[in-house]
Order: C-alpha cells, then structure tokens, then sequence
DNA sequence: GTTAGCACTTAATACAGAAGACTGCTAAAG
DNA sequence: CTTTAGCAGTCTTCTGTATTAAGTGCTAAC
C-alpha cells in the first residue's frame, strides 16, 4: 500500500511522462506536487518507488520513468478518466449522422474517426450474438451467362453473397429445388453445425440434381466461413509510425501483418467484460506488441449483440484523456446502431 | 547527340547509382568501363555530361548522380530490358494458377506480387473496355425484413450488388414490376447515359409503384456509380517506407492519401499505348511524386478490353530490372484472365 | 586528345571538453 | 524520525576541432 504521497508522486511522474516523452526528475517533480517539500524528499520517494518497481531509471542520472508495473498501478488506482471533450464528442456525432448503407460501414468509419481523434491506430469490431449466428436462408440468383450469385442471410441480418459459375446449363427451377433443398435441411440451424453438414447431408443431395457441383459447393462454403468470421477494421494503421520509435520497415512489418491477420487481432480486443479494458506491453500476449498498450471498450447493441472499439498507442499513451475518448465513442456508437436497427429491423 | 563514350558512361552511372545509391566518382567509373581510358578523361567527360545536364553532383567534390534528364535518356536510348528472371517467372506463374472467384481478385493479388517481386509498391486497373460499359440487366432480390437486394450486371460481366431497406411493404410483384420497367428503358444503353436518365425518366415511373423511392433510387445510383468508376488496387504500400528517405509520416500521409484516391492515382498509370512507359519524377504531374518513378504497362484481354499494372519506386529504381518483371507479369496475366473469361463467358 | 599530378572542396568520423540534468549520500536541522 | 541543503559523481548531449577519404577541376606535359 503507497502512502498518499507516493501516489501523487507516481501519478505526476506518469502523467508528465505521457505527455512529454522525457524521463521526469526529482526538481520538476516537486515543483509540480501540490504539498510543498524539497527535491531531496521527493528523490528518497523515488528511490523507494524504484525499489518496489513501479519507477525505472535509464542510467544511473536520469529522470525516472515509470515501469509496466508502475502504468497498471496508475491505471488501476491512480487514474480519473477525463471527460471526452465536447469538441471531440461534436465530431464524433458529426461523422456518424451521415447516411449509411450497412452495419460494415458504420463500424469501418468508426475505426477511422477514433484514430483521427486519438492519432493513435483504431480497431473496430462488428456487433457479434454470443450465441453463433444462425442460418436465416439461402438464395440462389441465375444472373445469365452461366453466373449464378449465391446470398446468404444470418439471423443477425447479415447478408453475405459471392458470384460463381457453373458449368453446363441450370435451368432456374432446377436451382429453386437446391435452393429449397438447402433451406429445408439447413434453416434456423447454427453456421457452424451448417458448415461441418454442408459436407456430409448437402453435398450427396446436391448431387442429384447438379452433376458438377464443385464450384456450387466450393461457393457455399466461401459464404458460409465469410459469415461466422468476425468482421474487423482497423483506421490509422499509418499512424503507428508516429508513435513507434524504430521505424524501420523490417520491424514494422510483422506489426503490421499481425494487425491485418483478422483472428489474431480480435484476440487482443475482444474484451470479456462489459466496460472499457487496459492491457499495457507485456500484458498482451504477442512479444510483437510489447511497447503498445491497447485500451478496449465494448459497446452493446441489446438483442443484435455487442462490438469492440479498441486503440492501440504507445505504452507511454496519455491513458485518461484515451480513455475518455474510448467510453464516449462506444455509448454514440451503442446509440447509433440502436437506432440503425431499430429503424430497419422491426 | 552523344558520342559512344558519353553513353557509355552515362550508362555506368545510371546503373551503379541505381544499383548502390552512392555517387559515382570518376576512378571508379573508369575502372568500369570495357575500354580503358584513365580517371581524368572520365572527369573530362563528366564535365560535358554535367554541362549539358545529364547528371549533377551533390555538392561540389562529390561523385555525380543521373539528372531527370539524364534518366529519361537512359530509359529512352540506353537501357536494355532484363527479360525477367526464370524464378521471378515461376512465382508469377504459381500465384496466378490458384482458384480465384472473380476477376477482381486475380487483379488485387497481382497488385500484392508485383509488389513483393519489386519490393516497391504495385498499382493495379481492372480490364477496362474502350467505350463506356453497357448495361446488362438489373434485379432486385427480396431478402425479406423489409431488405432487398439491387444487382446490377455489365455487358462486360461486372456484377455489383448492395443491400438496401425499403419502408412499408413492397410485394414481391411490384417489385417485378419495378424492375422490367427499369430493364425495358435502360438494359443495353452505357452506363453514363443510364445514370443521367435515371433522374429524368427513371425516379417519374418509380413513383408509381413506390411511395417512397429514397432509398431505391439512392441504391441504383450507388451500384451505377460503383461499376462505372474503374477499380483499383495497391500492394505493398509499406514498401513505401523502404525506398523513401523522408519517413516523416506528415510527409508520407499526403502520398498515401493520393494513392488510395482512385480517380487521382489512376491518372498517373492510364497508359496511351499498347506497351511499357515510364514516367521519371517530375514528369508526373503531380509534385508530391516528385522524387519517385512510376512503371507502366498495359495488358491486353482481347474483347474485355485492356487494363493496367504499374510500379511506383524511387526515381533512382533499376529500370532494366523493373521494367523486365512488369513486362513479364503483364504477358502472364493477359493470358489468365483470356483464360479466365474463355472459360466462364460462352 | 589523353594523362599524371596537384591543390582544393566537402562529407563523414572521431574525439575531447564543457554544460546540463539528475541521482545518491551525508550530515545537519526540524 | 522526517525533511532538507549541499555536494560529489554519473551519464547524456552539445559543440568545436582535427583527421581522413573521396572526388573534382585545372594545368602542364605527353
């Protein structure tokens, strides 16, 4: 337990530090604390604050900076979330009033305001059921030509579709018997139990009506697998340039390809609970990562499911004033696709 | 006109300086060419060379570097094309031979190899025909919960689809309804016309089996604009990083902001001809591209018409090299993408 | 026309010294 | 027992200087 002096002392050394990038000295410090001691005091504290490590030094004469360790104690016990600011609240209302095609839309954008905001790299994830979509039904479009647009539609109003061809000629009632077959066996069923059946039940029955079905069956399992992985933005991806030190290519790549890898990513941002979530470097479980912090926050869509926002920054990232800006996106956007639903889905 | 000896080289210098990056000094160069003339001469020669304003130096005992001019008279009169590599040639050949499920995504990957054969950053146009597409027919799919789904498809098999959300109820009928009367007016006239007579002809009619035609003819007008603009793709943006000096993201952001605007970047790599053009720092008209080059060249698909695939590299990038690989792939994908509609388009 | 030689220029590198920002410790004061 | 002033010591950063290496232009001789 740190005595309330040595809190204030911790929490200055990472608010300034945060801001500023230069390790923080036992002068400036107390200068800034709001009781009055001496620099000789505040470097004893210091001293202890190292030893308990929640402070580091770079050499032996410079100013402190604070530890993983000394981040999650601020986080956890020291930090009071600023307030989103009203000018960002503006903008982020701003730039979700336009019109808007589909949910995708909506939560792409969002990664790319959030990013703008914060100049940091966002991370956006759809709306998910906790339960696995399930199949609404199946369409099949002959569009001329030997084309034939499969459609697929979730229960969570997701709609996914994928042109293909098919050799020879399909007459359009032989496709409603597929069509009808499918939904008939597979309907109302969970997209995961659809896609380990789509092989076993399917494909025989596919059979009798289709003597080339590979292109067909390939198809349904495209659209099947597009629509049970979780879709994923990031905005700013640039971004991550500013506030990486190293910023040689060879070292930024695997980021980058971690970041664009959708399962890979999700794991760092799915966020088990319901609020805003804090885990600094090492705390992710990729070494790649382990000068980064990412803040999460979930936002919550009733019966449609909950998302993720999440930013990634520099550990050394001003936490409360993100954090603000995190929790104030996710309610706008909670109540934005409250809304989108609501006006669009009974 | 210059003697054998000045192009000689002039050649040297172009391909050492964009082999290595360093200037090029007279004693080295000497040492380089195939007869043998001493450091002075060369320096005597390089003088000329400077004077006219072939190559320049950096300040005044440094080694000389290639003017813009004096690229533009390698690429023009010097440079002799690398036939691509045996290997390069193989991993063209091998990525290309996979399953794809439409041609926009022969066309994206294409972006992504060249960019990794080149290690520069790729730039690639769908086949586009001469004359403006034609339409083809239009749908509009009943996905149920008040969704529909508008399918436009092109004379030149482009398919682009949205989903949409209709108030009230519109029958399945009316919505044929709907349709053959679009069809009948529009199907077979170029999209440019179509676009213009939907706001004059179209949106009248649609009033009379619509309350509220908002949303419908917002969607047309968006699967319109979405086939009539040509599509794009970049790979290996990163790269851009390797080959920049300035990695200053406030420098790069404007670069990447022009690459990812359609329209702007598709200017740069529409060539006029049938074949391989190159494009040397200022030459682009644009003044952020100044210090990169850009490799340009077309490929061919017979009736489907021609489309275009580019590298964008510094100005001191190997031509010969380049140039080689681009000519290469451009004659693989012309041959897939044949194959590719001869086998899906009667 | 070509070449050797030399004076001159510039960039890059290394090094030494000084300044500045800290710390840790000690001893005195509260 | 806590706080503080003072001071020696450490380490980084900046500045100026010297040195080296690469390369040029010019001149005079071949």
């Amino acid at each position: 337990m740190l005595t309330e002096r040595e809190k204030m002392i911790l929490k200055i050394i990472v608010n300034d530090y945060t801001k500023s990038g230069v390790p923080v000295g036992s002068k400036a410090l107390s200068s800034q604390l709001p009781i009055h001691v001496s620099s000789a005091t505040v470097r004893n504290e210091m001293a202890f604050l190292e030893e308990i490590g929640l402070i580091t030094k770079n050499h032996s004469s410079s100013g402190r900076v604070p530890s993983i360790e000394g981040y999650r104690y601020y986080v956890d016990n020291l930090l009071n979330p600023n307030p989103i600011d009203n000018s960002d609240m503006m903008i982020i209302q701003n730039s979700l009033s336009g019109r808007f095609r589909q949910i995708d839309e909506i939560v792409q954008q969002s990664a790319d305001i959030l990013s703008n905001l914060t100049n940091y790299t966002a991370l956006t994830l759809k709306p998910e059921q906790e339960t696995t979509p399930i199949l609404g039904s199946f369409r099949l479009v002959p569009l001329g030509n030997h084309k034939v647009m499969a459609i697929l539609i979730t229960d969570n109003d997701e709609v996914v579709n994928q042109v293909f061809h098919i050799d020879g000629d399909l007459g359009g009632d032989k496709l409603d018997a597929v069509v009808r077959m499918i939904n008939d066996k597979l309907a109302g069923k969970p997209l995961d139990e659809v896609i380990t059946k789509l092989k076993t039940e399917i494909v025989p029955e596919i059979l009798k009506y289709v003597n080339n079905p590979d292109s067909l069956v390939q198809t349904l399992d495209d659209v099947l697998m597009q629509a049970s992985t979780n879709q994923f933005y990031i905005g700013g991806e640039l971004n991550l340039l500013s506030f990486t030190d190293n910023n040689d290519i060879s070292y930024l790549k695997p980021i980058y390809s971690l970041l664009n890898d959708t399962d890979d990513a999700a794991k760092f941002i799915k966020s088990s609970d319901n609020s805003i979530s804090v885990q600094i470097g090492p705390e992710l479980s990729n070494d790649l990562l382990k000068d980064y912090s990412i803040i999460t926050g979930s936002y919550d869509v009733g019966p449609h499911g909950k998302g993720v926002i999440a930013v990634l920054g520099p550990t050394r990232m001003p936490y409360s004033r993100v954090i603000g800006i995190v929790d104030g996106f996710r309610n706008e956007l909670s109540k934005k696709l409250r809304n989108y639903y609501d006006k669009y889905n009974q």
